[in-house]
DNA sequence: TATTGACTTTGAGTTAACTCAAAGTTGTAT
DNA sequence: ATACAACTTTGAGTTAACTCAAAGTCAATA
């Protein structure tokens, strides 16, 4: 593989995106991205394409959106054009999710804030106010 | 229980920060919160410290603080004024993992608006241009 | 063309954090 | 005092998302 223009191979995919071959196939087997271009030989031979779904695949993850989601979304963006309403309450539903999620995050990062501020005292003066 | 003056019920605690008993449980069992106060039966009768606790537990846990790093926590807050540091260190390790959360989170839900305004514009137009 | 290393599939195993079940105990209402 | 719900403990089961293993296939090199 190099000999002519292709894409990449698992491997490489791997190691760009930090996400090991294993899991690659299992996004795959499971539909968060779609079949993965093969050579004749039928050994994946990422396109772009398939690269912007890895990309995506792992951004969405990242945030936690359940894999359940991601199935759902590619299985509507391959049903085509009759689908853009469910899509776009699919992603407005996880963006809820998040927003929550970050909602959340705030409040804990705030409390820790608090928290270290007073272990910061305490770890000069050896003694511990409040908590 | 409210004959005398008490704190509450493993129920009351349960309903009032929407935890299942079975979790409380769990927390008390692998150390997340110290052992709850019991009534002469041996029944639990969490007083006010006992559910700061709960609290600070289930904050924590929303914002996806492993089980782990909360069990090391208490392990040192109990162990008195000489963890000072190592309580600081623990809490400011878990805060650097929750502000790269944060981030990775800011972007997906940019993605995601993107995403979004993309297929609010599909929905009117019948065109999906780009993704 | 034979070896070697990366690839393939299928299916089982792992991990974190619960969640439930079984069997026994407690306390409150009649 | 007796029934009955709510409690207790111990230990097993569940779920999501990987992660690994086994056994076979392919392709670049000597």
């Amino acid at each position: 593989m190099g000999v002519v223009v292709t894409g990449l191979t698992i491997k490489e995919v791997s190691e760009k995106y930090d996400i090991p071959s294993e899991t690659l196939r299992y996004y795959e087997r499971v539909g968060i991205i779609p079949p993965v271009t093969r050579t004749p030989g039928g050994i994946r031979d990422y396109s772009d394409e398939d690269i912007a779904w890895v990309e995506n695949a792992k951004c969405m993850r990242a945030a936690g959106l359940p894999i359940e989601a991601l199935i759902e979304y590619l299985k509507l963006f391959r049903e085509g054009d009759s689908t853009f309403q469910a899509r776009l309450d699919l992603l407005s539903e996880q963006r809820e999710l998040l927003l929550e999620r970050q909602k959340q995050l705030n409040e804990t990062i705030n409390r820790l804030n608090y928290k270290i501020s007073k272990y910061e005292s305490a770890v000069k003066t050896g003694k511990l106010i409040w908590d």
